[in-house]
DNA sequence: ACGATAATATGAGCATGGTCATATAAAGCC
DNA sequence: GGCTTTATATGACCATGCTCATATTATCGT
């Protein structure tokens, strides 16, 4: 039973897309793979052809959401005034593609995102990898030097706490996160500034020197 | 079928001590709770007057070695001559004590120690805020002010980084995650210095202004 | 057109975590 | 000691995530 790609794919579409309602309609435990598969007019060992299990569904659609935001960031690089502020607008565009999943962000984290994890999918490692990338490209372009493992490990740390706390965020717009974005961001970039050697090879904006450990925001 | 609370304390700790073995033994996935029952030579079903979850039971096991660290911690209340210096000894103690779990790691965080979590059990709630009011009362003691519910969630976030960390640290003593400690501890409390007001009521440590946001470490 | 081939679909089946109606026996009363 | 009460123990049972031997059918060589 030979498939065409076409095919292949389309069934793969139904499969998330069927995942994506159930999802929303009633959380993660009652989202069975059998309802995934029956809404996707397939079999239910079926699905296990497309995705291992059923964390790496939800990790697919995790991950398509903030694959998305980052071709967005990247669309736009324009550079800001600081580090802490184009950092909080990549972050911020984040969470907006995210929003659909936010109330289940939790089960998400803990079965894909988990910092340093044990790396269940492809899908889970390259999205930290990219957006660590992007967060040392934008350093660079900020006049940093190249971070340390250190500083990209505690980046991800402090982007998983923020994750984990928008989750469950109870402020009416969830404004609690962006200011513990804002604190998360000013720690981080206040600490990279006492602890990171200037990088001569990178493009410093304006002229400016981009390293007087001086100023809070 | 009355059972004295002697018979009852003694089936509890049957289960633990056969979940211990067992975790130490095949791991989590592989540790069953019919095995656990029957190592206990209780029935499956019994075991669920015990502990709710299987989750429960490890956190359980964490529970009491973080809590048996916070122990130690509190009897000796000397006070060393950095907060970073303090917190540093804490967080090592817990290491220690945690280190039979130390490989089981991901699964005790992702189900009981998540930040901000969904609070699984009473255990692992009551674990976080006993310890963010041990962190709280030490930075009292070296002059900060009470420490605000961002800073305490911050710290708890690069606590669990750490704990993560730590989990899959391959170095051989795994220094490395005692370098990542410090550079976490100097991040936090380094911006705790910028962000925290002076607290006139706490004790301040030799009469040093404890209070000039200047020095790194 | 028509097998032969092999990629894919299928669903019975497995072990697991967890539930619940029922069985069991310890404690209290006479 | 026998009878009642009731907290606890029990294991059959359930739904679930996932596997695997088998069935199915699209494609290719002829």
């Amino acid at each position: 039973m030979r498939v065409s790609a076409q095919t292949k794919a389309a069934t793969r579409d139904r499969i998330l897309q069927a995942a994506r309602q159930l999802l929303a309609e009633k959380g993660y435990e009652a989202m069975t793979t059998r309802g995934i598969a029956d809404a996707a007019a397939i079999a239910n060992g079926t699905l296990f052809n497309y995705f291992a299990t059923k964390e790496a569904i939800i990790a697919c659609l995790a991950s398509e959401a903030i694959a998305e935001s980052m071709k967005k960031a990247d669309a736009n690089d324009r550079i800001g005034e600081s580090l802490e502020e184009d950092l909080f607008a990549v972050i911020a565009l984040g969470l907006r593609n995210l929003k659909p999943l936010r109330k289940h962000m939790p089960v998400l984290l803990e079965t894909c995102l988990s910092p340093l994890a044990v790396s269940v999918s492809d899908e889970s490692t390259s999205l930290r990898v990219n957006q660590l990338e992007a967060v040392e490209s934008l350093a660079r372009k900020h006049g940093f030097g190249p971070l340390s493992a250190t500083a990209l490990q505690l980046y991800w740390t402090l982007y998983i706490g923020l994750l984990m706390f928008w989750a469950s965020d109870k402020s009416p717009k969830q404004e609690d996160t962006l200011a513990l974005m804002d604190d998360s961001l000013n720690m981080f970039v206040g600490w990279l500034r006492t602890e990171m050697p200037d990088d001569p090879t990178a493009i410093k904006p304006k002229g400016v020197s981009p390293w007087p450990p001086s100023q809070t925001s």
